[in-house]
DNA sequence: TCAATAAATGTATTAATTACACAATGCAAA
DNA sequence: TTTGCATTGTGTAATTAATACATTTATTGA
């Protein structure tokens, strides 16, 4: 399958460890290819150029199931970038020549961002250099992807604060307090206890079951699950959360 | 200067005649090349390919100057369409096979939308094939156009509800019954006049004249103006820390 | 001067948001 | 077995925002 070399899908794979926000990041290194001395290392999105013939939303997915093994999860497009100066750095343009001697110097590329419970993601021998970052906390990063990163979290915000979507960073299973973590580290600001509970458990599609949390060392937690169907039939009460 | 043939942008330019809203379209028509027959006649977004070295913020600024003669007016990029099958009616292979020839069947195209004030746009003889349409009652539409129109209308309604833009669509000076109705069409709902006014004049940012309507034949109103500056200015006090 | 039209205005009701503190549970360590 | 620790689970009052609703006023054109 030959690429589309003006073309690439950048993929921001947000992750939630019951605890923080992260990013799925990747390893990139480059090394002179005489010497073979480290010239640089940093890290970047999952990307790749679309194919000849490959649906835009496709080649999203195909780079997430190629980078994570992840298949059919939550993916939406948020921006394309299209400044023809994105790759200016100097270490960036030295790595393109490098690797990618064939490509044209004006690529746009679409980002997505994609929403994974972490546990999902296991370290894995194949992946070895992909690993995640707290997002409060990111390394260094190539090309223009500090900038699509703050653009995909601006947008999940405004997603979430509209839509509830915070399910897919969630086990199938989970307490109101993890539901209440993510929505704080997502949205960036606190939200007091009762407020929040008294918030949630009036909305029809957040379901209690008759189970607890168990392995903690403390009072165990009530759990529920997300209902999709109920929700789709019930969405004429709007998740609101005021930013 | 050379089109980058996979790439395009469409805007859809909305406007505001201060009864309902609008959409700027051009009419299209395919001739037979040898009987001159005419074939088939629809209505389709302004757009066009991205040139060689050019941002795409500036092909959509540029496709705009190009078509409407306006300048630096408020532009947003909300999707990028890039389905292999976007162009597969008949009718629009037909008109791809005449017109460009030598493009590659898989263009993807970015889509902005424009917010302008409709007297601006004045019917002009360079484009007596370009005007406006409600946004209620659309002609045939060529490509996938009706979906992205509907996928702009959507965006603009997430936006408009969230941040002051509808100013654009506005004379540098309205009154409040122009303001409401124009968010009355925008968001396609009602509001209540005093309620209305109520929470308007609450904001800083909206600020009075000494100043009223004339030429109407009823009471005249007051005229407001939009003040960016405010805005940007208590937008950023909210951010404040409490001591 | 009258009719028509849209502007301007206030109050009461309901709903949503915010602020706030302590007892109950289960595990782990002593 | 007792005690300490960590976290869950809960209610009420105060504030703010959203809604519903009707009459008088200024201007033009007939």
């Amino acid at each position: 399958m030959k690429i589309i070399p003006n073309l690439s899908v950048d993929c921001v794979v947000f992750g939630f460890d019951l605890t923080k926000l992260n990013i799925l990041l990747t390893k990139r290194e480059l090394r002179d290819p005489e010497t073979d001395a480290l010239l640089f290392t940093d890290y970047t999105l999952q990307g790749h150029h679309v194919l000849e013939n490959e649906d835009l939303d496709n080649a999203a997915n195909r780079v997430l199931k190629e980078k994570t093994g992840l298949d059919s999860i939550f993916l939406e497009q948020f921006h394309t970038f299209g400044d023809t100066d994105r790759i200016k750095n100097p270490k960036d343009m030295l790595w393109v020549k490098n690797i990618y001697p064939t490509v044209t110097n004006q690529v746009i590329t679409v980002g997505y961002y994609s929403l994974v419970n972490s546990a999902k993601i296991h370290p894995d021998k194949k992946h070895e250099d992909t690993m995640w970052f707290p997002a409060e906390n990111l390394p260094e990063l190539g090309f223009d992807h500090a900038e699509i990163i703050d653009k995909a979290l601006s947008c999940l915000r405004i997603k979430l604060s509209r839509e509830p979507i915070g399910f897919e960073l969630l086990p199938e299973k989970f307490t109101l307090s993890q539901l209440q973590i993510l929505y704080e580290a997502v949205l960036g600001r606190k939200y007091d206890r009762r407020n929040f509970r008294k918030k949630i458990t009036q909305l029809k599609y957040i379901i209690p079951l008759d189970e607890k949390q168990t392995g903690v060392a403390h009072k165990p937690a009530q759990v529920f699950i997300f209902s999709k169907d109920v929700y789709e039939r019930t969405k004429k009460d709007k998740l609101g959360f005021p930013i």
